[in-house]
DNA sequence: GGTCTATATTGACAAGCATCTATATAGTGG
DNA sequence: CCACTATATAGATGCTTGTCAATATAGACC
């Protein structure tokens, strides 16, 4: 039976980091590219630029990306283990929802009842 | 170039409806069992009877679970659509995170400058 | 040193969201 | 119908987070 989970949980950071629209719209661009410069997000986020930067600061926090100066510019790049890490969190999704497959059809089978 | 991200994009509102403590717990309990009776999520969400109840619905309508009644109790399940949908998020990030894997190491290679 | 560009940080503010109490709704049984 | 249990919904409230303007910091160049 799984404990509470807490807000500081590596998973909930990862997802939080992901889930607002501006962060998501810098992960697709990165995506697609090698490494972006941080001038380059303008396109991709129509927000002025502190907040950008406020954006890459919790991406670079939750482990999502990676930076590294090169002078004045700042390169953005995604961490593989970012990928891996909501692999797995989808893996967890996928096990539960497999093993309701065999019962969907089987609805013959004795139903469930809540655990007394 | 990616545009704007709207927050009604339908891998927002999953990993939104993920992005939250209570709801990780929620889907971690589900991942391991092929349904739960909504009664039987006490244990997992420290909170009261109609915050489970208001995620169970945040969950629903981001398609992450789906619900049957049974008489007076209400089972829900893993949808493996949430999964799948899941994954294709993590292989955008896994896309970008390879794509720069060459050029870690071949740090002698020309320096991507910023585009004009 | 000064000046410039690039980017990160600070602080204020507004919007959105999680939480609860109270209550409505769904379903069962007599 | 009534009484009961299970669960969803409504509304109020407090907290968190996204946003911006202002400013600090980093780096390059003279």
């Amino acid at each position: 039976m799984p404990t509470m989970v807490s807000p500081s949980d590596p998973d909930i950071r990862l997802l939080q980091a992901l889930a607002d629209p501006v962060r998501l719209a810098i992960v697709r661009q990165l995506g697609g590219q090698p490494e972006v410069c941080a001038c380059d997000f303008t396109s991709c986020c129509d927000v002025s630029q502190p907040t950008v930067s406020h954006h890459l600061k919790v991406l670079r926090e939750a482990g999502v990306v990676e930076a590294e100066r090169r002078g004045t510019w700042v390169f953005y790049r995604l961490r593989p283990e970012a990928a891996s890490r909501l692999q797995r969190i989808a893996s967890v999704i996928a096990a539960g929802a497999t093993a309701t497959v065999p019962l969907d059809p089987a609805r013959s089978l004795p139903v469930l009842q809540p655990q007394a």
